[in-house]
DNA sequence: TTGAAAGCGCTAACAC
DNA sequence: GTGTTAGCGCTTTCAA
């Protein structure tokens, strides 16, 4: 290992990070002028300025947030606090690089976090994005309720929802139409002739799944359809899960005709179990959410889809709006899913085994 | 709208945070007697203890952690850096999920930033979380030299490298054996009577892209084959860039009769444009990194899968050694890649329609 | 076992 | 224009 090796590593000839006071030893001035110069603040002498800097930069100043938030009137530390499901879910990583679209342009850094459907971790979390103070909070609620969030609001941390709506609280939110993007798609399954259709859909007591079942149910009854018990399988947690459901409803006496299914997980895992029943051209199938790949299966899987990085984008932008204006009234914003039509969402229907 | 929505939403009710000032005078105690129970040290009577917890909870008190921060000997922020490609690649999302899987059981905070292989946002974002004063950094380079960071590590941030090792600087990394693993899977194909091998590389400059054109060259070499220069397409940027390059060589004289992708994003647009062409049974490909439904397209895509989640959990145990242990020789540990067999791997070749 | 005083690095308020 | 002083909320040090 050469010498500058073992100076990049260790720490042994750590040096300490020089404050202001070192910057204004360096370039001969007082502490408040570096202050000054370093915050952009008028009123300061080009020339001393210019000492300043090159101080600075000779001594690979870095100004310490920390005490700089501390002090600060506002309390601000450019730091925004994420909550969401699983920050390596794609639906999510999209909606996450969206918040950063924002925040990168005005320098704020986001803290985030996933809950994996945990009430007791989103708690957690939140109290300890409040003890990071950061300046606000953009989150994808999963316990049953959230009246707890209005003590933490009232203390200056404002909250935007994404992707769903708190219960017991009104607050900013930005989400898509999932009812009525369902409903439109089951809509069109009816439409193809379909009259036994399965609902996979997501953990009871998330907002978007209730949505998202009473869409399907909106569709249903608008046809005059029944909804079978058997087929109606909610409260689905994994690929797995719904992998193994959609081979039980296939192995069956009477299968569906036609699948949707209200998640993007929930789609991989009964379009797996379909191609593994080699009935994927013959049953239909919609899923809620786009994903890569969708189109090059075979047969193609239609979608509702979503666009998961704009949702991030307005869900920061309207974090930052509610900031600046305290008072504003609270804003919802929904944002229009689209019926990707692709061939697994216009196979047509093949009579039942035995008449029901 | 009712009077507890507006309270939730906007901040006239605004009411300051409670200090640990406000906890001692409700509690009757002294500031420091408060410090001890919060931070649970030793020394303060059972009974002292639980009226300041009592008046704790019921004036929903946070401890303030950038001013414990500020104080503190350490200067510790609990807060660790994550600097990536891209947060919301599929790769990189899970890499992030395996730090924050180790972080958050000790409380440690994740910041993460996406550098969109932008040098200067490289640095940037480096000064940024050295001024946030991060207790470390985990980073996937992708400036063309790293030495600059030698003095960030001096000053008390250490650094792990994930995916891809630095240049000009030795420090702790985790990566894969990317040579390795590339020059097994080219191999694979040139068992399978492969010698028209196309290869396309990710972006220059990026380690592992190197690594990987070198195993693609080893495999070629020892087979005795000579690289086409028509056939060999690095500096990749996109899906789209891959598809189209793909979709040319294709439409060409003399086509490869398979291709070793040496990214994610790179077997996606190849595999597009094979599917495209109509040419996807008859031309071999592998690519390295696996992806969601690699095995259920048509044919199924083999693949040199790596663990990132894995590669993330490590980088960050090997963080928190690192920050334990400062003056510890650095640590680079190589994980293995496995081939993934699938269809697209084992296809034969065919025939060049002409003969070069 | 408890508390008083000092001060982390910086910005606000107010001199000069 | 520039500098001085005070103090953000907490932990450290030291005294009782």
């Amino acid at each position: 290992m050469t010498p500058l090796s073992r100076t990049a590593v260790g720490s042994s000839l750590a040096r300490p990070r020089p404050t202001m006071r070192d910057v204004a030893a360096a370039a001969g001035v007082s502490l408040k002028t570096v202050s000054r110069v370093l915050n952009d603040e008028p009123g300061v002498s080009p020339s001393l300025a210019a000492r300043v800097r090159l101080a600075a930069g000779q001594l690979d100043y870095r100004p310490n947030l920390t005490a700089s938030s501390l002090r600060r009137a506002d309390q601000r530390t450019s730091t925004i606090g994420l909550l969401l499901e699983d920050i390596a879910n794609p639906f999510f990583a999209l909606l996450h690089r969206g918040v950063e679209d924002v925040c990168e342009e005005v320098g704020v850094g986001v803290l985030a976090a996933s809950l994996d459907q945990d009430a007791d971790r989103e708690r957690r979390l939140v109290a300890a994005f409040a003890s990071r103070r950061v300046d606000g909070l953009i989150m994808v609620p999963t316990d049953s309720e959230q009246a707890y969030l209005a003590k933490e609001i009232r203390s200056g941390m404002p909250i935007v929802f994404a992707d769903r709506l708190p219960r017991g609280l009104a607050g900013d939110g930005v989400l898509t139409d999932n009812r009525e993007a369902t409903q439109r798609a089951v809509a069109h399954l009816i439409d193809r002739g379909h009259d036994r259709i399965a609902f996979f859909g997501g953990v009871l007591g998330i907002a978007t799944a209730e949505e998202r079942y009473l869409g399907f149910l909106d569709a249903m009854y608008a046809a005059g359809l029944q909804v079978s018990s058997e087929w109606v399988i909610r409260d689905l947690h994994s690929v797995e899960q719904a992998q193994a459901q959609a081979a039980r409803l296939l192995a069956a006496e009477e299968v569906p005709s036609a699948f949707f299914t209200a998640q993007n997980y929930l789609s991989i895992g009964t379009s797996r179990a379909l191609r593994f029943a080699g009935m994927e051209h013959r049953i239909a199938m919609i899923g809620y959410d786009d994903f890569e790949f969708a189109d090059m299966l075979s047969p193609s899987i239609s979608v509702v889809a979503q666009d998961p990085r704009r949702i991030g984008q307005l869900a920061a932008d309207l974090l930052f709006t509610r900031m600046a204006e305290p008072d504003r009234p609270a804003t919802v914003t929904v944002l229009p899913s689209v019926l990707t039509h692709r061939k697994s969402g216009d196979i047509r229907p093949t009579p039942a085994r035995e008449h029901g």
